[in-house]
DNA sequence: GTACAATCATACAATTAGTACAATGTGAAT
DNA sequence: ATTCACATTGTACTAATTGTATGATTGTAC
């Protein structure tokens, strides 16, 4: 799964540096909507810091903090020497069909990757059973 | 050691290019997942970096790299001008832990994968249960 | 003037890509 | 059978691209 593409921000930021609203707050705020929105899609590969900085002429530090501001919101990834990436939209808020549809998707996946591994549905269900019981013991502090 | 085949490797490795594991971590992990399952057993003979690098569309220094850590590991054998070879597994290792590490592994993931999308436990058991009816009866065919 | 937040500058670390090279295998010419 | 040219394979080293960490500078409010 590679990145799905490099999207041109620039020209959906608008920055007003008179506004008292700090920049890499507007930043922020505005990927954030553009997210939300549905204009940038998980998946989608981000701007790195240097071009987005250069392109709405501030320093890539700025820019950097929105993009960690973002990180820590679970919107997007960032990863050194790689770049950073707009993640799935929040589970809750998702339509149910899409949850159904992720659900399936991510069984079919372990399935496949457990007969991969040489197992039988059994041991995939025991196995998923005991983390399911560990999961619940760590639940319980 | 004479080479026993050359297993068609791309199928079997799905790299996720956003999820910050590295690429050189995820094909290394995965090439020892698939060596512990038995998919891939002594004598086999991996693709050459370069072909796995283009199918995978990677650099092939990030293939050489997957691979030399798992020549380091002792899981590969790694030779200028031949090839890699998948090595005997080492007997004073306990095969049978690793593989269940292996699927620990997966089971994990998959659960907090389906954590992450809102799921019941309950849920995520029915959604494997029924994939595995839906192989089961494809696999009939 | 002091304090504080925002921004910038610099140096750094991680990952991936580029280039040149060495070891090995292959196959034709002799 | 030997040799030699060349393709194939992994290796080594370097460069480029990316985000990170830390401290200095700037500007504004009091």
């Amino acid at each position: 799964m590679k990145p799905n593409k490099l999207t041109p921000l620039v020209s959906r930021i608008r920055l007003d540096f008179r506004s008292g609203v700090p920049i890499y707050t507007q930043v922020m705020e505005q990927i954030e909507q553009l997210v939300v929105g549905g204009v940038l899609q998980a998946g989608d590969q981000l701007p790195t810091v240097r071009a987005l900085a250069q392109e709405l002429r501030v320093n890539f530090n700025t820019i950097a903090r929105a993009y960690r501001l973002l990180d820590e919101a679970g919107i997007i990834s960032t990863q050194q020497g790689r770049g950073t990436f707009i993640l799935e939209a929040k589970a809750s808020e998702k339509p149910d069909a899409e949850r159904e549809q992720a659900l399936e998707s991510i069984s079919l996946r372990y399935l496949q990757d457990a007969l991969r591994l040489g197992y039988q549905p059994e041991a995939m269900l025991k196995a998923l059973e005991k983390q399911i019981t560990d999961w619940r013991q760590s639940e319980e502090n």
